[in-house]
DNA sequence: ATTAATTATCGTATATTTGCGATATATATT
DNA sequence: AATATATATCGCAAATATACGATAATTAAT
């Protein structure tokens, strides 16, 4: 039991969902948030302002750069991350085509 | 080890991140697409479209209750569920509020 | 009151995620 | 070459998610 039926689903739902997932953990939205106050590459200092490990913070920008929400380059002995917007635009598109309707409604005009 | 941290977060973070984490599954995207693409509540019919056990649709229909995203009513002997747009825009919006930087810049004047 | 139909819940197995410490790797400095 | 610093990877334990079958609960029809 338990198989994985993922793939029984439509590669357009995958991929919004690998999407939704990526940013689907606090520690993964405070990484983006704090790449996002600055318009520059941010190189150290990610692990400082978050409650977890060192090893586990690259954990979750490894999955941050899975799904291609952010970049990351070696500068020195140092690693720097940054938003990858294209990738942000893309994601918050496909989303919004998914759900358009959620603009126009704003009551449910539904049994329940 | 492997205490979940998540209280350690804002709970803006983790309130974004649960409604992240609610969409992302494919077999969730693939009910709120099939919730969306009716404006009445869909009693019945969304086992049968899904790869999935009756049993593990239910579930995934009360991840998607427990965060708003639909919400549900009993109709006879069948489960009324439709989308709940106020939800949704609220999570849009919060998510925009975010990051909105995603909607002006269009290439990364980044290092990486 | 029984029966049929539909959905929810329970129990359980497996898969995946989360988190850490230890260690490896890579680069800069001495 | 040796050392220091920063980050990535590995291995493992615990937590959570996924999926199903079995069963319970609810309502409609007989």
């Amino acid at each position: 039991m338990a198989i994985n039926k993922k793939e029984e689903f439509e590669k357009q739902e995958i991929e919004l969902a690998d999407f939704a997932k990526a940013i689907g953990h606090p520690a993964r939205i405070a990484i983006l948030k704090v790449l996002a106050k600055k318009d520059v590459c941010i190189c150290g200092e990610i692990v400082e302002v978050l409650p977890l490990a060192q090893s586990t913070v690259s954990q979750h920008l490894r999955e941050l750069l899975k799904v291609g929400l952010i970049t990351g380059a070696v500068d020195g002995v140092k690693s720097c991350y940054c938003i990858n917007w294209i990738t942000f635009k893309k994601f918050s598109e496909k989303f919004n085509q998914f759900f358009d309707k959620s603009k126009t409604l704003v009551q449910n005009i539904n049994c329940c």
